[in-house]
DNA sequence: GCCTGCAATGAAATCGATTTCATAGAATAC
DNA sequence: GTATTCTATGAAATCGATTTCATTGCAGGC
């Protein structure tokens, strides 16, 4: 591998000099630039990572942390940080954290060796080397939360309006006359899960509805819709309308509807959450609350350049969101 | 940031012997080894990667390439590598080329700056600087290839037979004694695509229904798989089971066949290629290619390891399939 | 014609670890 | 008891870039 100063020597200028041209240009003359040029070109010179990086402290890296990549919600926007970094020049360090506690700390020290140079956590909480950075840095801590907002992380995040969205999809569900109405959450430990029932309860309220409501909980997987909607579906004053915090799940929820032999939406209406790019291709195509998923990697990305360029985003951001209503909804029967 | 000279003073020793009191702990004796210990402890000492990678010339990293990450197929592959890659002490370097040439080279030189140490191409074409590298180097350099096997490549691969699924799947709908058949393949320019068609046109040719094989192509996705199912449904002489090289445009042949009011598998059999998590739970569940893409991707890491650790793979891994029966297949009508 | 200021360059220090080589002292061999 | 081998350690070189500081030479000001 040829170094900068075998380009040096080639180029008959000092290694100094070859620095300059290449990460400079206008520090130097025309000329030298030129034969610089071409003594990399000659020796196929690709400069060393490391070595720049150690000098620098950059590395020209972003670290994502993810529980699970093979979630399409989750793929989703670990693709706009993908398309949002390379466009700024950096490179994405993936982590699939599985929710384990070991290994979001095995992410978090990756930061810590200065492997990275700034963190993005999709998840709702800072394993103890993330917190650490955060409690000395404050504001200029690298680090940046999507999608799971928690005022207490102390940390910008970039999300919707969890609250606010559950609440559309439910008044949509009241408008159409349901009054007895399940909805099928996340984790209990988790605080979208929260919000999204916060919402929820708050639109029951205000329908008069909140004695109809029944909430069971599931973890996001199809798999987790699937025992939910089987046991809420087979209650004797079973709900005529679902809500569920992803489209996985109200994927689960049809499937439990066909195999217990009740139509959507003439049986039971269904809500879902996200708008996957698949789900309008569901039989029934889903009703939903779309999120900007690509625009939330994206954006995470944009606050945490930010942050890397001294400006601090101590609020993060919050996007938009939007319910789209497709087959999968209608009034209730009779 | 603390350094090792910080270690080094506070612990009374030089260092060096700070440096293998970290990684090489059997060098020292016991009592330095605690003296370090507390030291490092004390001043919450974090070593530097790039320093270490500059010495050591390895950076703990594995680079993957990918056409498109939010592609569930893709996903769970990755998933695979990053398990992997973790288990075995190294981080994943996450590159999502979007089929674009450019984007596949400027990853690839991240290879050649010497910024992870291996290659893991999902796709079926190398570009030109991994290229060079594995002229360079042969069956030394440390590039795999996932699930795209070509042998014209020049690098291991790992993936499934795909012409030898593509004929069961094909034989399956034939023994069911199904004579129209159609194919929703990938693009023309994808090597599994010809593969698999190999496979499809054998299976035809052995069953005397090759006059029956009508060919659309698609690009993997739900939206192209719609699009082809609507073309080839709408013919006058439909076919009556139609074998699709992916799930996901599986998925799109199931919704058109709901919009052309076409009952699977009572009017038309469909068959999907990957059993991807959610496929069972489609309506009607779905026939399909099982293939092990968490392995394809456990396994990518582990040929990549061998090569690193001088072991050559030239022929790389052939991972079992299995065609997996549900719902969405049946003998024709009438 | 001399002084000042700027542009272009080079020498050498630097980033923070690892590793080679040398050395002192302890352990073993005979 | 002496020669020889180990063991534990330290000094200094090293990885390959960037950057500070110094130097040279030339243009412009007076």
């Amino acid at each position: 591998m040829a170094t900068i100063y075998d380009i040096a020597k080639l180029a008959k200028v000092s290694p100094a000099t070859v620095s300059r041209a290449l990460s400079q240009p206008d520090l130097v003359t025309e000329a030298t630039r030129k034969r610089v040029q071409a003594a990399v070109a000659k020796l196929g010179f690709v400069p060393n990572a490391a070595a720049k990086s150690l000098r620098t402290r950059r590395t020209g890296k972003l670290l994502v942390t993810v529980p699970d990549v093979s979630n399409p919600f989750f793929a989703e926007i670990v693709k706009g940080v993908e398309e949002a970094a390379q466009l700024e020049g950096y490179a994405v360090l993936l982590g699939d954290t599985q929710l384990q506690p070991e290994r979001e700390e095995s992410y978090a020290q990756i930061l810590r060796r200065q492997e990275a140079d700034g963190l993005i956590v999709l998840g709702h909480r800072l394993p103890p080397t993330a917190r650490e950075l955060v409690d000395e840095l404050g504001t200029a801590a690298p680090v940046v939360n999507g999608c799971e907002f928690t005022p207490d992380l102390g940390v910008p995040s970039v999300h919707i309006d969890n609250a606010g969205a559950a609440h559309v999809a439910m008044a949509h569900l009241y408008t159409l006359g349901h009054r007895r109405v399940g909805v099928v959450g996340g984790p209990e430990s988790n605080p979208l899960h929260h919000q999204r029932l916060e919402g929820a309860k708050a639109a029951a309220r205000a329908n008069r509805a909140l004695r109809g409501l029944r909430i069971e909980s599931g973890d996001f997987s199809v798999e987790s819709g699937y025992e939910a909607g089987k046991r809420m579906l087979s209650l004797p004053d079973r709900p005529t309308a679902i809500f569920c915090f992803s489209d996985q799940m109200a994927m689960g929820v049809l499937a439990a509807c066909r195999v217990l032999g009740l139509k959507v939406p003439t049986d039971v209406s269904v809500v879902g959450f996200d708008d996957l790019r698949t789900t309008r291709f569901l039989a029934p195509a889903l009703t939903t609350i779309s999120q900007p998923m690509r625009m939330i990697g994206s954006e995470t990305v944009r606050v945490l350049l930010g942050i890397l360029a001294g400006k601090s985003h101590p609020d993060g951001v919050e996007l938009p969101f939007e319910l789209i209503v497709r087959e999968s909804t209608a009034p209730p029967r009779g």
